[in-house]
DNA sequence: CGTGGGGTTGATACAGTTCAAGATACGTGG
DNA sequence: CCACGTATCTTGAACTGTATCAACCCCACG
């Protein structure tokens, strides 16, 4: 791993206020890798070896059972993940693919777990990186739990045009199949949902979607400060 | 608070191996009470003030959204809860109610946060916990979205089944409309599916649930390490 | 050009909710 | 200890949401 690289990473708010030393260490053990598109990183049931950093690109976090598949989570830079399982040592609960050609820092899960219980400032990080997940994934479920499909699709539609700031449309930076996925209906579920939603303040025409009345929307999605990122 | 209850706390797995000192501290500002049945303790949408940790009796996680209520878990001692809005200091996502009478350990969120930065022992166990509470509740969410209501009840039938010590029946220890809470189901729904697994392999009396033919019941689950408990 | 994957649309089936009515259990006060 | 009132549980019927299966369209890419 080059300096350019090593700077980079030293400034990731993971890494930011702890001691030269530890870090150094963390970046003598760490391996800075490059992946093609689709490359499976890791599979559920597997016992954790790194922790992850995604520094380019986009991961998918999904699952399997019984046949059926589920994404549970696009991880994007600068992120880690697995890091519940690196942490108590314990077998993954999530796969996790690369869904555009990805770069990703690993780090021995070892000396993660041996710098944690030395230098506080990692801690700190670590413990909020951890507490932010454990924060989305309840608002996920609470999601999934009180919203049907529609006003899941409503209340990310309106998010994620926030995100990309504003702009009274949402562009779409991957499948539709994927968001399907992502928001736990089918593909034909979306579709349909979509072109409901054109009586409800947003349209579709391919890979973009225009929120045509705001106010029409929001009253369609229901938006909860206490669900909505 | 009296010695006695001191040292109780003192030999919980979250105070295990911290220094005296810090753990005086804790201990200084922290409160315990005792709440009736049905008190709320805390709301979603307020700020944390305590890390609340259950010393006796049985906490109910849950969340309203439009009308709706679902309950997301249930703690038993010795557990903590909103741990993850204390250490972020935002606001609470859920709200907790005392399902039984409760006592409560409460210290104040500054205190915790200001002893995470000092002791690295303690600091370990909160990141354990919280580490194993998002394990928790990623399981959950496979749970959901991957299974019908009537595959997580068996499945739940099972798992309990175990953690009651492998007696052949489950006693239920709470109404089923609470039981069917947890699942995310109605009540009338769990009513209907634990009769139909009379088929597969449990009958329901009462409170009581009797495995009366393991294989098909399991063979009706579909059990999955990487979801169950 | 074909060919294949993603997307849409339609028909159908199933899962789950809702509403309503009855049945059963349960705690309380007489 | 019983009677009552209330909450919980069950059952039925109708309805909504979502999945499934199948056909088709469209466009990108060989």
């Amino acid at each position: 791993m080059d300096t350019q690289d090593t700077d980079l990473i030293r400034n990731l708010s993971l890494f930011h206020g702890m001691s030269q030393k530890h870090f150094g260490a963390l970046m003598k053990a760490a391996r800075l890798e490059n992946f093609a598109r689709g490359t499976v990183l890791i599979r559920e049931g597997q016992m954790p070896a790194f922790l992850h950093i995604v520094i380019k690109g986009t991961v998918e976090l999904f699952a399997n059972h019984d046949g059926k598949e589920s994404t549970l989570d696009l991880i994007e830079p600068v992120a880690t993940f697995i890091l519940a399982a690196v942490i108590r040592d314990e077998m993954y609960l999530k796969s996790a693919r690369s869904f555009t050609p990805t770069q990703i820092l690993m780090i021995p899960a070892a000396a993660v777990r041996n710098v944690f219980s030395r230098d506080a400032a990692f801690a700190r990080s670590i413990v909020n990186e951890l507490a932010s997940r454990y924060r989305g994934i309840v608002r996920s479920l609470k999601n999934e739990r009180m919203r049907s499909s529609a006003e899941r699709l409503a209340a990310w539609i309106r998010d994620e045009e926030r995100r990309q700031g504003h702009r009274g449309y949402v562009e779409l930076k991957y499948g539709k199949r994927l968001l399907a996925s992502t928001l736990g209906m089918t593909p034909e579920n979306l579709s349909r949902t979509l072109s409901l939603l054109s009586a409800h303040g947003a349209g579709c025409e391919g890979r973009q979607i225009t929120i045509t009345d705001r106010q029409a929307l929001a009253a369609f999605a229901r938006p909860n400060p206490l669900i909505d990122s």
